[in-house]
DNA sequence: TTGTAAGCGTTATCAT
DNA sequence: ATGATAACGCTTACAA
C-alpha cells in the first residue's frame, strides 16, 4: 500500500461544491445544479445569481461525481504503440483537439513493450471509467477483441493502421494498397526498372498491404520482382536492410520502403557504405513525417492524412458512444509527395 | 445539449460491480472491497473466494466511484505546448511509464494556440478531478499561478523548461546556462572565432538562459559579439534567420542555435542559398532530438536528458501529492553530443 | 473476521 | 420555479 499521510504539505483548501454556491445564492443545491446545467426550468433571475456566485467562488464540477451519477464518462482512451514516432504524436494533437470540440478528454495508453497496463486501462470501458477507445496500431486489447469477435458492438474505433475485415472493428484508414501502388508506379514512371521493396514485418497487415500495392504496380508494368526484404518500420531496420542489400549481387534501381523512418536509416546507412541516393539508388518511403522534407535528399513518400484520420476517428467514436450506428469502414484520401529521393539517376 | 439517446447501438452489458461479486462469493460488499484491497482483516479463505469470483466476472473498479469516495484522483495532468515536437513526445513516453509505476494515469492538456481548454482541465486540481500537474513549458495556468504566487504549496511541477526563482514552482531542469556555455566553448575549441547566436524569443526564459551561456563563453574566450538573431525554436524560424544572415555583411564562422528544430531549418535554408555546413559555417544546436543524428550534416548539440527529467518530475510530483515536502529546484546532468556540424572548416 | 451503514458531489425524480 | 431526496459504486468507521 502506498503511504497515505493525512498531512499534505500543500494545505488543500476545500474544493468549492454545489452546496457552497447554494448558500451564497440562497437557493437549494438542486437549483444550483439546474442553473449551471442551463436548464430552462429556472427563472432567469435565479440563474444569473447562481452563475455569479459560482464564478465568484471559482466553482469547477467534480468530474468523478458527475461521471458516477450520470453513469457516463467523458474520457476517450487512445492506445498508442509509440509516442516518439511522429505519426502518433501528430495524430494525438488532432485527436485531442477533436475530442475537446466534442466535449471529451483524451487519455493515453502506451502499448509499447508491456500491454498489461494498457489492457487494464482499456478494461475500464466495461466499468464505466472510459467512454470509448481509439486504436492506432494492429493491437487490440484481448477483452475488447473477444467481445468484438462475438459480434458485440463496442465504442471502439481503429485508425492509422488498417483493419482486417474479420476483426469487426470500425475503422478509419487510407487505402494502403492503392497508395503503395501509386508510389511504386511513380518510380516506374521515373524510368526505374528493378524496383525492390523493403517491407515491414510479415505478421503485420499494414506491411502486407503495402507489399501488395508494390506487387500490383510492378506486375502491371511487366517488371520482374527485384526482391523483398522483410524487416520493420524503424530506423535500425532500414540500416540493416541497406547493409544486406549492398552485400548482395547487384543493386536495384530503386527501393520502395514501407515507412519513412526505415527510409531514413536505409539512406543514411547507404551513404556510410558509399552509395548515394538518388544517384545510384532511388528511394520512396511511406508516411510523410515532418522530417521527410528536411532529410537529405528530401524524401518522396505517401502523405498520411493524419489530421483527417484523427478527426474522423474521434467523430466516429463519439457518434457510437452517443448512440449512433457504426459505419464499419471509412477511407480517407491520401496524397503522393514527390521529392528528390526518387529522381531518375543519370 | 448533446444528443443523449437511450438506445446505444452497442448494447452496454451492465458493468460488474462489487455487489455482483458479493453475491457470487456469498459475502457482503464490504468484505469484497476489503479482499480486493488486500486488507489483512479478511480470512485467507474468504479472500481467495472473492478474488476468484472477481476474476471470473472480469471485475474492474469504477474509477469515478473510487476517486469520489477516496477524495483523491489518480490522474496527473501534463501540460504540453506541442505534441509534434520530439522533445515533448519523448518526455510523454517516460512520464507515462513513471506515472504507471507509481499507480497514476496521465492525461494531456494541449496548451498550443488556445489555453482555455487546458486551463479548464487544470482547474480540476481544485475540484479533485486531477491529483497534480506537470508543466513542460513556461506556461502556467492563471489560477495555479496566482495561488502559487500567494505562497501556497500546490502539487505542481515544471520540467524541461526552466523556472524563474520568483515563480515558486517546484522544478526539474538542466542547467541551461552551463549547457549553452559548454557547447559554445566547444565551438571555440574547434577554432571558430566569430560565433553568432540564433536565439529564441526574447520573452522566453529558456531563450534568455541559453543566450546568457553563449555570452559567458565568448566573453571568457575574449571573442567579439558576432551578433544575436532573436526568432524562435521552430524550423521556420531557422530558415528566416538563415536568409537574414546571408543578406548581411559577412558570415560568421559558426552559429550556436538555441534549438535543433531551428537548426534544421537554418542549415536546410543555407543549403538552398548555396552555403554549406560545416564547410562555410559551423553549427551547433540544442535538444538532441532523434533526427539530429540523421540530419545532414549530423548535428552537434546538447542532449536533453528527457527520460531522467520525466521520471524525476513524476516522482517529485507524486511525492508532493502523497504528502512529501517539495524540493524546490533539482538539476539533471546534461551531455554534449559532438557531431559533424560543428567541425572546423578548412 | 464479517456485516451494516454513512457518505463522497452530483443529477434527476418527485413533490410542492 | 424551486426544494427535498434518492441514487451512482465504492470505502471505511463502527457494530457485531
Amino acid at each position: 500500500m502506498r503511504s497515505n499521510s493525512k498531512t499534505n504539505s500543500w494545505e488543500a483548501s476545500r474544493p468549492v461544491k454545489l452546496v457552497d454556491i447554494a448558500k451564497l445564492a440562497n437557493v437549494s443545491i438542486a437549483t444550483v445544479s439546474r442553473s449551471l446545467a442551463g436548464s430552462d426550468r429556472v427563472s432567469n433571475d435565479t440563474r444569473d445569481r447562481v452563475i455569479f456566485a459560482a464564478e465568484k467562488l471559482g466553482y469547477r464540477a467534480n468530474r468523478h461525481a458527475v461521471s458516477l451519477r450520470k453513469q457516463r464518462s467523458r474520457v476517450i482512451l487512445v492506445m498508442i504503440p509509440d509516442f516518439a514516432n511522429h505519426n502518433f504524436a501528430q495524430l494525438l494533437i488532432h485527436m485531442d483537439r477533436a475530442a475537446h470540440r466534442a466535449g471529451y478528454e483524451v487519455m493515453i495508453a502506451h502499448t509499447g513493450d508491456d500491454t498489461l497496463q494498457a489492457d487494464s486501462l482499456a478494461d475500464e470501458l466495461f466499468a464505466g471509467g472510459i467512454a470509448g477507445i481509439i486504436l492506432t496500431s494492429s493491437y487490440c486489447p484481448p477483452r475488447v477483441r473477444s467481445l468484438l469477435l462475438s459480434g458485440k458492438q463496442l465504442p471502439v474505433v481503429r485508425t492509422l493502421s488498417p483493419t482486417g475485415r474479420d476483426e469487426r472493428i470500425t475503422s478509419v484508414q487510407i487505402d494502403e494498397i492503392a497508395a503503395a501502388d501509386e508510389i511504386v508506379t511513380h518510380l516506374v514512371e521515373q524510368g526505374h526498372r528493378r524496383i525492390a521493396h523493403l517491407a515491414g514485418e510479415k505478421t503485420q497487415l499494414v506491411a502486407m498491404q503495402r507489399e501488395e500495392g508494390w506487387r500490383r504496380s510492378i506486375d502491371r508494368a511487366g517488371l520482374k520482382d527485384a526482391g523483398v526484404i522483410y524487416r520493420g518500420f524503424r530506423v535500425e531496420d532500414g540500416r540493416a536492410a541497406a547493409r544486406e542489400l549492398v552485400e548482395g549481387e547487384d543493386l536495384p534501381d530503386a527501393v520502395f520502403i514501407a515507412s519513412d523512418s526505415a527510409a531514413f536509416g536505409f539512406v543514411s546507412e547507404l551513404r556510410l557504405l558509399g552509395v548515394s541516393v538518388p544517384d545510384q539508388i532511388a528511394v520512396a518511403g511511406f508516411d510523410d513525417v515532418s522530417f521527410s522534407e528536411l532529410f537529405t535528399p528530401p524524401l518522396t513518400t505517401v502523405h498520411l492524412p493524419r489530421q483527417a484520420m484523427a478527426e474522423r476517428a474521434v467523430d466516429t467514436l463519439v457518434a457510437i458512444i452517443e448512440g449512433g450506428e457504426p459505419e464499419g469502414y471509412s477511407f480517407i484520401p491520401h496524397r503522393l509527395v514527390v521529392r528528390e529521393s526518387s529522381f531518375r539517376h543519370g
